[in-house]
DNA sequence: CGCCGGTTTGACCCGCGTCAAGTTGGGTGG
DNA sequence: CCACCCAACTTGACGCGGGTCAAACCGGCG
């Protein structure tokens, strides 16, 4: 039987709080069925009533709104160990949609046997909680950038994010990553256009702070980039700082 | 001894989950000092550690944070019964600041207070989480205002999402709400300029959708100011829906 | 009465959106 | 192995929503 999601799993939620052998042993119960997902389809759409969540194996996922007007926004980004729809535990209307960029795995669990985890094992239950107060962070962090960054500190601060989140779980050693979003989606996220984006990018790569090749992200000037994006990873909130970024602590300090 | 934090605590508990009466008796047991703030100085400020948490009993407040070049954006907006910084009880350091703008009244509970009636009761420990997430689910809501909609509909859908959230503790009878902001703070919460804010407060009084008295707001026609801001109140999770918005359910369906 | 924070309005400017026209490169079929 | 296709990227020209600057205006309060 596949055990990487239950591996996963427990890797991220030691990540985000501390877990004891009996928490482990009843993690690794978990009924866990696993899916390949195709790039591009919908694995929850807006609308939906969901008996299940998701911890994402591999692969790069998303979560989005569309407006009236067909415009699109997406919320989050989520990267292996992520748990994207945890909060549909609480609330099982989905009002929002969620989908791959890559081809992607997945372990899907049944509400029914998280919420028995959660009763039987309070540590975990807390410990998932906090995931979801981080994923809620990270959108107080976007709203501020949103609101009051110029396009370009925005795009700085999401590459500085992504950078620090795929570090966390070893996809990002030296601040190089793989990055498979195009432009528009991009573009989706910061809350621009993708010609912006494309300027954006091409501003960055000319200030020597980024370099795009494929789907490859190389993050050439780390403290540049925080500062210009006004980064400070405390608002990930890791259990241990993955890695301070000295520059961005000292300009808020 | 004052109850009335014990009160409004129960009442919110009871609206976004369901509580038994033991739950009701160890909620009743909590621990509360009450204590009035007054406007305009923070409650919690960025980068501290916090030990406690409050529960908003009146008055009315807001989390922000400026950038460096000392731009204010407002995260949110917290009235009667909210529970603010919940998510400190699982991360005590504050990536933000939390004051109010009129005199309020809040209680605090310290976290080894409420850590202790989670344990001992999961239930209220699962409405406590489904606070956190209905939190989560406004911040996404309006990442989608702030970068897919225009100045006018983010506005609108502001104060509806107000409108409502006020309706559901009793404080917005007939879509008439205190609102006692300036436009300055409008503005930091809707990513605009106080100038921007004064034309599209016109707009939306031209229009004949809502009208604005002192620090009152009056919503004249709540259906277009609903169609205008693209509001579904589905995001606010309500176990029980208050009171739907007929037209945008069915402009979203 | 005069101050002062908040509101309102006008004139002008700029970041980003829009529209349009290439260019590049990986994938496919002949 | 080349010809072609198409999605993604790139760049230029131009327009607009909202920012900036500046000047009243309004009303509550000392």
């Amino acid at each position: 039987m596949d055990r990487t999601a239950h591996k996963v799993l427990l890797k991220r939620l030691n990540l985000v709080a501390s877990i004891d052998s009996e928490d482990e042993a009843a993690i690794g119960a978990l009924p866990v069925t696993i899916r390949e997902i195709e790039a591009g389809i919908d694995i929850v759409s807006e609308g939906q009533y969901v008996t299940q969540c998701c911890i994402l194996i591999d692969g790069f996922t998303y979560r989005y709104r569309h407006t009236l007007e067909g415009k699109r926004q997406i919320i989050a980004f989520h990267v292996a160990g992520d748990i994207p729809d945890l909060h549909s535990l609480h609330m099982n209307y989905m009002d929002h949609s969620f989908a791959a960029t890559t081809p992607a795995r997945v372990g899907f669990v049944s509400h029914e046997a998280v919420w028995d985890l959660c009763m039987r094992r309070p540590n975990v239950a807390a410990a998932m909680w906090r995931e979801t107060l981080i994923d809620g962070a990270i959108f107080r962090e976007w709203i501020v950038g949103l609101g009051r960054l110029s396009g370009l500190s925005r795009t700085a601060h999401l590459l500085c994010e992504l950078a620090m989140r795929m570090r966390a779980v070893g996809l990002a050693p030296d601040y190089v990553y793989r990055l498979p979003l195009t432009q528009h989606e991009l573009a989706d996220a910061l809350g621009l256009t993708v010609v912006t984006v494309n300027r954006v990018l091409k501003d960055l790569r000319i200030s020597g702070l980024v370099e795009r090749e494929r789907s490859r992200m190389v993050i050439r000037d780390w403290s540049g980039l925080a500062r210009l994006g006004e980064f400070d990873p405390r608002y990930l909130h890791f259990r241990v700082p993955i890695a301070m970024a000295p520059e961005a602590m000292r300009e808020r300090a």
